[in-house]
DNA sequence: GTTGTCATATTGTCCGACAATGTTAACATG
DNA sequence: CATGTTAACATTGTCGGACAATATGACAAC
């Protein structure tokens, strides 16, 4: 095992240097970074090598361009990380079941944790998520935006970063991939809507339980819905356009 | 609602466009991408410039530099994923008790897929693992690898991705602070090999059942651990180096 | 067939330049 | 003094060109 050439390039370096600052701590979030030419004097490299470090910070979400010019450290945002996790899934060619078998693992005590500890605004947010919903139940894709944004309204709600993290890019890509289902089975629109009632309402009421055991029904139904639609569970899902 | 400006920078939509590519499979996973000059042309953009877009999709994990130094388009590769995500729920502030949470929704169920899906060779691998822990459980460090090592193989074995990308960062972060814990607690060294030793019997025994429980128990009982040795659960968790 | 040599292709890095645009400072005006 | 205007300045995004290092492939020599 001979000690690996370590001959990385120098735009790595310069992405690996910076990440070492933020992730110690010594760059902290929120912090302005100097100026181009600055950072490339100190770091003994020019600019074009600089910036090709500071591309591949911004593609992991540590630095992002702010109003002004200037760059600034921050923590990787849960949306974006979401939707990378979501094209890694789907570019390793997840099936549904894989992705069914987590959400039904989670989205449970997704539900009870945001029963505890949601605020009375992201209660009310979730009810509000839910009548806005009625109006445009015969829109495929309202349904489907309306879905993603109820369960990331709970992921949010149960105010556990790491649940948020799982979920989130599941919800994305599961939800994305039932564009045909509500066309094949229109009956599930109705079940839908009544199981996000349910769950929104348990949430306000602060009954953990009720509001992880609807989650249940619900998730268990989506799969049923995705059956009888005749979809193919262990197909790998289809990636589709950000909703 | 403005129509929302569309000034984005050349070199953003030049990552853009390529990821569009990469998604919608007109670019295929492991296909090499043209040479610089050749996209440069393409996209009509100066080489420096698509450099800066093709650094943005290495930090996306999209692409990858290759034996030859042409670039390859790729999923993201799991471990970076985790790496990721990990560092994203460090910088979030996550806590203990958020990933630890987690953590008990998920690892049972992997020990259970585990059980009935891994391969002979993941089954030997597990044991392996086991075994190789048993020798140096007096160096913290060693065991702490262990361990994440030996969750991930049981991640993997569970052949299910969703599942893995969900868990994987944990265990990286989950394990990595506990770097004092061994110190604190000694007694929760054999505790930790006992309980690897029989989830690893369980699934190459095919008991899932059996597997979960075992799973059930040591995940508690790595709780109690943190808990006995005085650590705050609800306390930011401390971002280490990559083990 | 293997090895060595060489021309070629490609990337990584540097340099310098400039337009667009945001920021600051100076200034006038009420 | 507060406010609005303008001009100087700073910074980024993009470009064009250059060159060394190195991998690749072809070809010759053994």
């Amino acid at each position: 095992m001979l000690p690996r050439a370590a001959k990385t390039n120098s735009y790595q370096q310069v992405a690996s240097i910076l990440e070492a600052e933020i992730v110690g701590g010594r760059l902290k979030i929120g912090e302005l970074l100097p100026i181009e030419a600055e950072l490339a004097e100190a770091l003994g490299v020019n600019r074009s090598t600089l910036r090709e470090g500071l591309r591949a910070l911004e593609g992991n979400g540590l630095v992002r361009r702010v109003a002004a010019k200037r760059l600034q450290v921050t923590a990787p945002d849960p949306e974006r990380v979401a939707l990378t996790n979501a094209r890694a899934l789907g570019l390793r060619g997840a099936s549904f079941r894989d992705l069914w078998d987590v959400q039904m693992q989670l989205e449970h005590f997704a539900a009870a944790l945001a029963a505890e500890r949601a605020s009375d605004d992201q209660a009310a947010a979730l009810r509000a998520s839910v009548e806005a919903l009625a109006p445009v139940l015969d829109d495929d894709e309202a349904v489907i935006r309306h879905d993603i944004a109820f369960h990331a309204l709970i992921g949010h709600a149960a105010a556990n970063s790491a649940l948020e993290l799982a979920t989130a890019p599941m919800g994305l890509l599961l939800f994305s991939a039932t564009r045909d289902l509500y066309r094949a089975v229109p009956a599930a629109r109705h079940r839908l809507l009544d199981a996000h009632r349910a769950i929104a309402d348990a949430i306000a009421a602060r009954d953990a339980a009720g509001a992880a055991e609807w989650m249940r029904r619900h998730i268990a139904d989506f799969r049923r819905g995705y059956e009888v639609a005749g979809f193919d569970l262990d197909a790998a899902i289809e990636l589709r356009r950000a909703v």
